[in-house]
DNA sequence: CCGACAACCTGTGAGC
DNA sequence: TGCTCACAGGTTGTCG
């Protein structure tokens, strides 16, 4: 899945699709995912404008008004979940769980794992729990050194499965941790609480180069993860650490590791970084 | 409060 | 060819 850069690609290729449309309904093939699919999503969509598709996190916001009940239609992609478009009538396969329904054209979720999330949020009722707890953009102001530093004093845990931790930091997820930390030279093994200030400062900068990077790249290739157009793509082999285990470090030459974290894979350079 | 871990699912590739 | 196992982009809840 994606990690908020191909999110971020999904939005930009699924908006011209989608705003300004109005939805003549959808249809919800299971009754959850990771999470229930609404209740009567059909009759709650039907008829309404999509107003913006907004991101927040690795989660899809899309505004609807124009009917009885205005509200936001929320989607995370999970670890395989993708949109495409297809046209009208196109037979569902297997992993195609729902589908948002215009007049020209399908809006259809695929997620083989179910790991995704498809809610719904009436306009005025409180934020969602799940987007309530998440922590600040990286490409908000407020990501910044000093506030990365001050948030990571209270975390004695290695700063690797500390910088995947949404309700700090949304949007970094396994792969560009991995990335993020070589970009800033920074071990994945260091204690969060010992990086200095100045060494924040540097990571902040890291994280958003790589995400920017590889939103530009127009998302990772990895597995199943596709484009709103259905062409792969391309970041992945681009990557200085992640999945080159026993490779030669790109930029010093000396082997790339791999270890286990918090149940998930990190990889990193001992030579470039400390 | 913090952190490690299991759980939720299916698919794929490696090894036997 | 076919079986079994480990592992895969995320997040939440539980337990120590």
């Amino acid at each position: 899945m994606p990690e908020l850069p191909e999110v971020e690609v999904c939005r930009r290729g699924v908006q011209p699709g989608v705003e300004g449309q109005v939805l003549l309904g959808a249809v919800a093939r299971v009754p959850r995912l990771r999470l229930p699919v609404p209740e009567g999503m059909d009759r709650i969509l039907a008829g309404q404008r999509v107003a913006a598709v907004r991101r927040r996190g690795k989660y899809l916001l899309f505004d609807c008004r124009g009917g009885a009940t205005d509200g936001t239609l929320i989607i995370h992609l999970g670890m395989t979940g993708s949109l495409r478009f297809v046209p009208p009538g196109t037979p569902a396969s297997r992993h195609d769980h729902v589908d948002l329904l215009f007049a020209s054209h399908v809006l259809r979720f695929s997620d083989p794992r179910r790991f995704g999330v498809v809610l719904w949020q009436a306009s005025g009722e409180p934020a969602h729990p799940l987007l309530a707890v998440l922590g600040v953009e990286p490409f908000d102001e407020g990501f910044t050194g000093e506030w990365l530093h001050a948030a990571l004093r209270r975390r004695a845990a290695p700063v690797k499965p500390v910088l995947m931790d949404s309700h700090l930091v949304v949007g970094i997820g396994n792969i560009y941790a991995s990335e993020s930390l070589f970009r800033a030279g920074i071990s994945p093994l260091r204690a969060a609480n010992r990086i200095s200030a100045g060494r924040c400062e540097r990571l902040t900068a890291a994280v958003c180069e790589t995400l920017s990077d590889a939103i530009a790249a127009g998302g990772s290739s990895i597995r199943d993860y596709v484009h709103s157009d259905g062409g792969a793509g391309c970041f992945q082999v681009d990557c200085a650490v992640y999945d080159r285990a026993g490779q030669p470090c790109r930029r010093c030459g000396g082997v790339v590791r791999q270890v286990r974290q918090a149940g998930r894979s990190t990889y990193w350079c001992p030579g470039c970084q400390h």
